[in-house]
DNA sequence: TTATAATATTAAAGTATTCTAAAATTTCTA
DNA sequence: TAGAAATTTTAGAATACTTTAATATTATAA
């Protein structure tokens, strides 16, 4: 098996397994949204959101972009969506 | 958001985020095999290979069956070959 | 029975995650 | 430029993970 793959894959698998960031990029399906937005939406602390949402964007999961004082996150792979609705999730 | 949803599949992505596991049920797409072909399969000790076996059955992955001294791993969820798949494994 | 092969369990050390609270940045607007 | 709004960063405590080494179990076969 290829070690890089393996990695690569299991890292994403990774940050996508925990309850508050797989939330986060379920919310993100919607398309993208500032960081109140998605800590509003989740539930979450601002500052707790704000940590995942940049380890995420360094794994390469997550993309960023500022708008005026706002930063607007979106999904930047698409295998993410494809695992999400291979496990089910309702909307 | 479906709390109980969300904490199986973040639970399932967790399990299969690291490279161990991963590596594992990647092995598992052959069909079930014994802990030591599988410990010698991904290249780790009997007693990592075994604990790990022992996280995933208990997380509803995996299952086993006992065959004589041997005991047989397999995987117990589909999603997890869907993903797999997802990710664009070379087998 | 006893020895052996296969697997499981335990304990402990080292490392990595996750969260909160506080302080720092960045950009806009008055 | 000063202040406000949005976000990031930092530090540290608490917890969880992962591995190795050693020991224990289980089932078979001699």
């Amino acid at each position: 098996m290829d070690t890089d793959f393996l990695e690569q894959a299991a890292d994403m698998l990774k940050s996508m397994g925990h309850p508050l960031r797989l939330k986060i990029v379920m919310f993100l399906q919607g398309g993208e949204q500032t960081v109140g937005a998605i800590s509003e939406g989740i539930g979450a602390s601002q500052s707790a959101t704000s940590q995942h949402l940049n380890m995420m964007k360094m794994k390469g999961i997550l993309r960023s972009r500022r708008d005026a004082t706002t930063v607007l996150y979106s999904v930047a792979r698409p295998e993410v969506f494809k695992i999400i609705h291979c496990m089910g999730a309702q909307q």
